[in-house]
DNA sequence: CGAACACTTGACAGCCCTCAACGTGAGTGG
DNA sequence: CCACTCACGTTGAGGGCTGTCAAGTGTTCG
């Protein structure tokens, strides 16, 4: 996956395909007054570079941000120094929705390759969604997946588990994209995956490579192919299907 | 405390005090009108009993609720049949915000003791959102809340930073609603903190006791004292604070 | 009073973390 | 082109936290 290919360039009536925003936008007809405002308030950023933040932890909380090409890790980190991955978010997924409860952000945001993003100053597009009720129900809808998803991780999966769940949900979110569901790249670090499942990396290291024994998967440094993808959706299993 | 008190029986023009959405009612002026609405399209429910359900996961979703009175359970059953407590919902609370996303409820919520709660049509309150601009924003933080919520439990403490960030949050959420943060019932079963901190129930019960020997709480059966709050607090610190 | 259930307590094992050393590539400068 | 460096990743040995299994205690409720 070539990270700073766009699958659409976005015009004024059509916006980015790939964009989260997309169903507010091109599914459900939005009227030409809405879309226009929708792309009045939006800010294009980028490119960032790998180790680019997007914001920091405590910085005031202005806006929310689409991703729209790359990849971008939230994160915090904890008393003791420790880094806690909160997310990696690909193309058409948004970040900063567990910063409206607050006046400044609670995590980092950081871009882990090439990187653009569209900005999205949240009073303002709250004020639009008042005047567009398609709008203000994608936003809620992407509030209630990610507490869904922030549930799933919470549970107590062992390593296997949590590694094939990360992979698979790698994979489906990319394919939803139109991206290879079956060879990608990680863009994230060992250390990374191992902070987002709460392992330490060499217990990343040693899953991955079992599972590669096990011909489920082949990993070439950051290269990755599934194998046997249904077997590793039977290990995912129980985290997939709750 | 006796869960079954109302801090504020609620009338036509200052609504429960008690309630997740006076913000949006009491403190910033909501007009007559439009808190008139509000009060049209509440629905109270209960009194719910010890074991009753609000709505089981795979219902279809239509409502979101305010717990009123007593304490909401929410949790899911695996494909291994295993258990899992998303959370414990105390007067004041919403319930049901992870369900938005999709067309049915992904999780169940019981009562744990006699509850009331106050139950709001989605699509209803949605409508009402766009004409009141302060109920969409109170709608969006609470959504925002409850995905910081989920990751904090996500991370990888110690048994020990979990129970007592559990306890100190009762607490805290408790205290909040006017009733005394040292002093409370566990209207839960030592089973149901397991499952909610992702232990085992003896690890609960060992836990438990050894702060108790510590003298930092004292607990009898379902009745529990904090007696060193800031002992406590520094157990739980990287998890309170991060 | 008896049964079911919640909770406690103890012994043991297993998963995964910690610590440590080594291997491997990419980038740099000579 | 090669040596060097450094970050990242891998591999191995050992230990600790917590889960599992089992038995016992206490309480509630019919």
């Amino acid at each position: 996956m070539d990270s700073t290919t766009l699958a659409d360039d976005g015009d004024a009536f059509t916006f980015c395909s790939t964009c989260a925003f997309s169903q507010a936008c091109l599914s459900q007809g939005m009227d030409k007054s809405g879309l226009r405002d929708l792309h009045m308030l939006v800010e294009h950023v980028g490119p960032l570079h790998a180790g680019d933040h997007v914001f920091r932890e405590g910085d005031p909380f202005e806006a929310i941000a689409a991703v729209r090409a790359g990849t971008v890790k939230t994160y915090s980190i904890d008393r003791d120094g420790r880094e806690h991955v909160l997310g990696f978010h690909l193309p058409g997924e948004v970040i900063g929705l567990n910063a409206i409860a607050g006046d400044v952000y609670p995590c980092n945001a950081v871009a882990l390759d090439t990187a653009m993003l569209c900005r999205f100053s949240f009073p303002k597009i709250s004020v639009l969604a008042t005047r567009v009720p398609r709008l203000q129900q994608t936003l809620f809808k992407l509030l209630s997946s990610d507490i869904g998803r922030a549930s799933l991780l919470a549970g107590d999966w062992t390593a296997d588990e949590r590694m094939a769940a990360f992979l698979i949900g790698l994979s489906r979110r990319l394919s939803a994209r139109g991206f290879s569901p079956d060879r990608f790249q990680l863009t994230m670090a060992r250390t990374d995956i191992a902070n987002y499942l709460r392992l330490a990396p060499e217990t990343v290291s040693r899953v991955l490579k079992r599972f590669q024994d096990e011909d489920i998967i082949a990993v070439d440094r950051r290269e990755l192919e599934l194998l046997d993808r249904s077997r590793l959706e039977a290990i995912a299993g129980a985290i997939l299907h709750t």
